[in-house]
DNA sequence: TGGCATACCAGACAAATGTCTGTTATGCTG
DNA sequence: CAGCATAACAGACATTTGTCTGGTATGCCA
């Protein structure tokens, strides 16, 4: 292989590897190598070194194929990256419109599930997913048609967007507590304020993230 | 470590080696071993054999680090696992807010992947996820600091939500096609549709899911 | 001219990682 | 019970992969 200016192999190696990290496949130095016909693998060390010098390229030491991209503008110290993710991907069951017929029932037959990632913390049984009716919400860009993850937690806070058992209907609101008992407030000048009378309504859980299909 | 019943221990590895693999990092068998606490290097082995054996893993063979999920996780009939999904999850990149720097500076730098569900149809590398900046969708319940997940490929289709790179920076906006050129339409009031002259405007694609972390 | 830096090569070496072979339990089933 | 399959262990071994040390060549610059 020919010398070649400077700078110029060091791109093209790192777009080579750049691509091969959004597939999410890192490479060894003798894929690298072979790709582009070095005759060394040390070339390639030299080169992946110096990138990971210039900050466009992360190692994990002591590990195979343990380059990785860096995350963007992160200044932090020194900070030990643990093992393993502190949070793990577990299927969470979808409940779809929970509307009449009660929420133990629907929690028994979920239409499918949906991959969730929740903190090591807790467990799955913690989380439901709820398909969103109405449009009492938009206001927090929560839409109809939209899917909340909710979050069975205990004790509810007050200004949390919560999932309300009501009338034997599941609903999204923002919940206030004050002197006055408990409000749910819905996020949109057309609907009005629920006061429910206390034993009425269960606080479910809280929203903890939101999706949305588009087309 | 004891002995645990039937199938057990294999779905816990799998999910582990799953939840790996959703995060851009395939694990070792040793990795494996050390999180299971088992004592043998040959039982992670077995299991994962196993489940290549079940077509729940692929393995690219002779290669460190190379077990895979499956492009197409085929329907098993023997198994009782909830019916598979005909999209299948991957690990798409995350690119983080796109201010100023230029799209292909941040799509070098990603800040992590995040497990999106896409068609078995399609690539991973046609996808991409993005932050959002800015109140101009807010209309649309696209509020600042959600992620949208956006779809490379396919024609710009007017009134589609689209990612235009715009002036060094990526915005999220309406597309409209007209005789008049094309218009990118903001969801908010109060700012001003672009009228961007040809050329100086590239459609990444088209937003195809949207997802907000709350709190 | 003589450093000095960069690009690349060559081959040995070491660490990480995957593979194999054999063994010990345990539960199921005919 | 014997036979068989599965779960797990133990340790040696082979391959993949990263690291090191040293060498050749080229261009730049004081």
């Amino acid at each position: 292989m020919p010398k070649t200016p400077p700078g110029q192999t060091r791109n093209r190696v790192f777009r080579f590897v750049r691509d091969c990290l959004l597939r999410g496949d890192s490479p060894s130095l003798r894929e690298v190598q072979r790709h582009f016909g070095f005759r060394a693998v040390e070339t390639v060390r030299a080169h992946l070194a110096a990138l990971v010098e210039e900050g466009r390229l992360v190692k994990e030491p002591g590990r195979a194929r343990g380059y990785r991209l860096p995350k963007r503008q992160t200044k932090r110290l020194s900070s030990p990256v643990p093992d393993w993710p502190t949070s793990r991907l577990q299927p969470v069951p979808l409940l779809g419109e929970v509307a009449a017929g009660g929420f133990e029932e629907a929690i028994e037959n979920p239409e499918g599930n949906l991959p969730v990632e929740i903190p090591d913390s807790r467990d799955l049984s913690d989380y439901f997913a709820l398909r969103v009716r109405g449009e009492s919400m938009s206001g927090a860009g929560i839409l109809p048609g939209d899917t909340v993850i909710v979050e069975r937690r205990g004790t509810p806070v007050s200004g949390q967007i919560v999932v309300a058992l009501l009338e034997e209907e599941a609903t999204v609101k923002r919940l206030h507590l004050g002197q006055g008992g408990m409000e749910l407030r819905p996020e949109n000048p057309d609907f009005d304020t629920l006061r429910p009378p206390p034993g009425s309504c269960r606080i479910l859980g809280r929203v903890v993230e939101l999706r949305r299909q588009i087309r």
